[in-house]
DNA sequence: TTTCTGTTTGCTACCGGGTGCAAACAGGTG
DNA sequence: CACCTGTTTGCACCCGGTAGCAAACAGAAA
């Protein structure tokens, strides 16, 4: 098993310095045809490409960019990190993917990070306090962070989101016109600003509509299970008389659970006696045994944004785009 | 925004010289008590910490493992990524995630993966023929790599896989048992090596239970639009007569899909008209909606076999390892 | 032939660490 | 005090590239 070749070994071969080697592999660079023609047959024969962690370190650029994901229940993450990972590799760059767990936590993560001289680092729906950041004393040679498809806490970290308000107020327009009138809303465990945008604009807007006093529970995680187990205990404690007529949940992951447990446990009839909505579009949503009314986030355009700043072709900074609300047989 | 300190800077600041510095940062080196903590000082003054670049460079070791992925489809990519980061950066190691795709095929990934020198390359349910391999002529300074969840085509590139032939023998079993004698199979598009396997066990076992002649029948890719297009026009296309009672698909997502046109196009019962089983045990499985037979893979076995390999903590081998029938109301 | 200009090439210095050896510095012993 | 041994420290050189300057080499003009 032997080494890679390296620019000195073609440099001998080919009969010049390393100097004309790498001339050879920079595009642009000032070097004679013959020669690089040289080269290039050397190389071949040796089978030398540049090594691109030397490169990196002369050039202080790794072309990597770490992810950061704390939350794999939500199977919306798996087309996200396909389209991010396209997009970035179509710009040259590759996706490091952080799993940010008890055991990793976003300061190692960080640190980590900036050891590894990443170009970027993108908060893949994960988000953490401002405190957190100032505890790292970083912010001076910490590679330039954005987060996308949550809201930025901090001071100077952009965001890039699906418009929650634009999304929130076509969902409770939709949800009025079909004549609910006693509206739930279902949480996540955690106390995320997205999750709590959601929610405060779905109760702003039905009260514009003089809806007051929505329902509001949580869901232990953001998992089938959890939102099933949510919806069960409502429906145990609440008198069938004073029921929502319509639950929306704060993933789709949430309401696919929820909506098992309304069908199965409770032989309720969606959307007749308890209409469902979700939020994220999930394939399995418009499945004929679900159907069910979501949002769908821009995606493709989230992350082509992103990328965007990344690469420095985009001004960063924090920005909302509109999804589209996709209407099933759940409401 | 200042850059990085370097071990210079805190050698300066400490009164030593670099070496000193490296020495109090490499765990079990030959310093003085007193240095080290003069140097760890003057360190946290400065917020110093390892170029892991650097390191990496002269150590020719990143700690980086490429993951290549190739099929995004599949929501049972999600937990193994989740499981297979976390057990990857318990070990130190760092998954570097490769999309692969029309743009950015093997041969680019590889070698993209080999100039970035990093430590191994798993597979994660890619594969490709070996005279891909045999193309970039590498097979000497090449990371060595691994094939998770697939079988290995490759000589002398090993695999971690669920069992599958003991997994089909109990699948079989369990379905002659509760007396299916028309089976079907549905496979993805692609023709891989696992596909094959499955389906040539599946029709094997059957064979040895007096069981001649399975319906195969392929779906145009793996998701659950595909599946319900494949049933779709298998049933329209079979007499009601000649129908399978029991078609097992290649994974959860045709099955989620096939049993939702089933169902809903056909007004058919499940398992009563036609059982269905699928592979993979995907979360959504065990929804009410679905309840749907399945196998489950040994996910943290699987994962923690591959990172042995990948560390050298396990001998590189073929390793198959048994999963377990989760038998729902599908069948 | 000399001079000038533009291209090509080589070189030094550097990116930020790691390795192995030799010198310097202990501390204990004869 | 010389001597030996073990620890600590400094150093030259290396990892494989990149940047920018200066020398060498053209070819054309004077």
């Amino acid at each position: 098993m032997r080494k890679r070749a390296t620019a000195r070994e073609v440099a001998e071969a080919a009969g010049v310095s390393k100097w004309t080697v790498i001339r050879a592999f920079t595009p642009g660079a000032s070097i004679a045809e013959e020669s690089k023609r040289k080269v290039l047959e050397a190389a071949a024969a040796l089978n030398y490409t540049p090594n691109l962690l030397a490169r990196s370190l002369a050039t202080n650029s790794t072309n990597q960019v770490a992810v950061f994901v704390d939350d794999f229940a939500n199977p919306q993450k798996l087309p996200f990190l396909e389209t991010l990972t396209e997009r970035l590799q179509a710009e040259e760059l590759v996706a490091v993917l952080i799993n940010i767990n008890t055991h990793f936590d976003h300061v190692h993560a960080l640190l980590h990070a900036d050891q590894r001289q990443v170009d970027a680092v993108i908060l893949f729906g994960t988000a953490f306090r401002s405190e957190t950041l100032s505890d790292l004393q970083l912010g001076r040679g910490t590679p330039p962070m954005f987060v996308l498809a949550r809201d930025s806490q901090i001071e100077g970290v952009p965001a890039v989101t699906c418009d929650a308000e634009l999304a929130l107020r076509e969902i409770v327009d939709h949800l009025f016109e079909r004549g609910y009138r006693r509206p739930g809303f279902m949480t996540g465990a955690t106390v995320l600003s997205t999750a709590l945008r959601r929610r405060q604009h779905f109760v702003d807007f039905w009260k514009e509509k003089g809806v007051d006093g929505v329902s509001v529970f949580s869901a232990e995680k953001y998992s089938a299970d959890a939102g099933a187990e949510a919806v069960r205990s409502y429906l145990k404690q609440t008198d069938p008389a004073d029921r929502v007529d319509v639950l929306m949940c704060e993933n789709d992951i949430l309401a696919l659970g929820a909506m098992d447990e309304i069908r199965g446990r409770f032989g309720l009839r969606v959307p007749e006696d308890m209409a469902v909505v979700g939020f994220d579009n999930y394939e399995l949503c418009g499945s004929s045994a679900y159907s069910l009314t979501t949002y769908e986030q821009p995606r493709q355009e989230m992350v082509e944004v992103i990328v965007g700043m990344v690469t420095g072709q985009l001004e960063p900074e924090t920005v909302t785009l509109p999804g589209a609300l996709i209407v099933r047989q759940s409401t």
